[in-house]
DNA sequence: TAGGCCATCTGGTCCT
DNA sequence: AGGACCAGATGGCCTA
């Protein structure tokens, strides 16, 4: 997962702009408001420090609005695990693969709908069906995690989104 | 360099 | 009221 380099995000608004949005304790980060140029948005800044009632307020708001994007990068974090578990729960897709979370999806589904169509054949066939192992996904001979060398284009046999 | 992907912030909405 | 969930916006990184 690349989560990315921070501390360079404010560059474009200036160092001043970053002091400030530091000063009051709050992320830099990328995405963030506080990296835009916008003169009201940084006279909100400077408000916060000359109204020490009005600057309470909005200090309590922060508060709340700082948990809340905490709770929202530790919901998203825990998202993004889910989709790693997919991924490496893919017996075909080795765990170091590069794979984004729309090709998890699009491969969990496709990877479903051959199940089914097995357990469909065994309902068939109640012996052991020599034909589906030497089939898609499981055509790799051995299947040992290392010599899983699939395109991502390969592997998704067929449109599924 | 454009486009894809991702992490993050944010405000709105719904639920408990 | 507070937390969870969601979608939009933003900017960084990577690759073709």
């Amino acid at each position: 997962m690349s989560t990315g380099s921070f501390g360079s995000d404010a560059e474009g608004c200036g160092k001043r702009h970053r002091r400030i949005a530091t000063a009051l304790g709050r992320s830099t980060r990328k995405g963030t408001c506080y990296n835009r140029c916008s003169s009201q948005h940084l006279e909100d800044i400077r408000e916060e420090h000359r109204a020490p009632k009005a600057h309470a307020h909005k200090d309590s708001r922060q508060t709340q609005r700082n948990a809340a994007n905490a709770r929202e990068r530790a919901r998203m974090r825990v998202l993004s695990r889910a989709f790693f578990r997919l991924k490496t729960s893919l017996p075909w897709v080795p765990a170091d693969t590069k794979l984004s979370k729309l090709d998890t999806l699009r491969l969990a589904s496709s990877y479903i709908c051959h199940l089914r169509q097995l357990l469909q054949e065994e309902r068939l066939d109640s012996f052991p069906h020599p034909v589906a192992l030497q089939t898609w996904p499981f055509m790799m001979s051995g299947r040992s995690e290392d010599s899983l060398e699939v395109s991502s284009s390969g592997r998704l046999c067929g449109a599924t989104a």
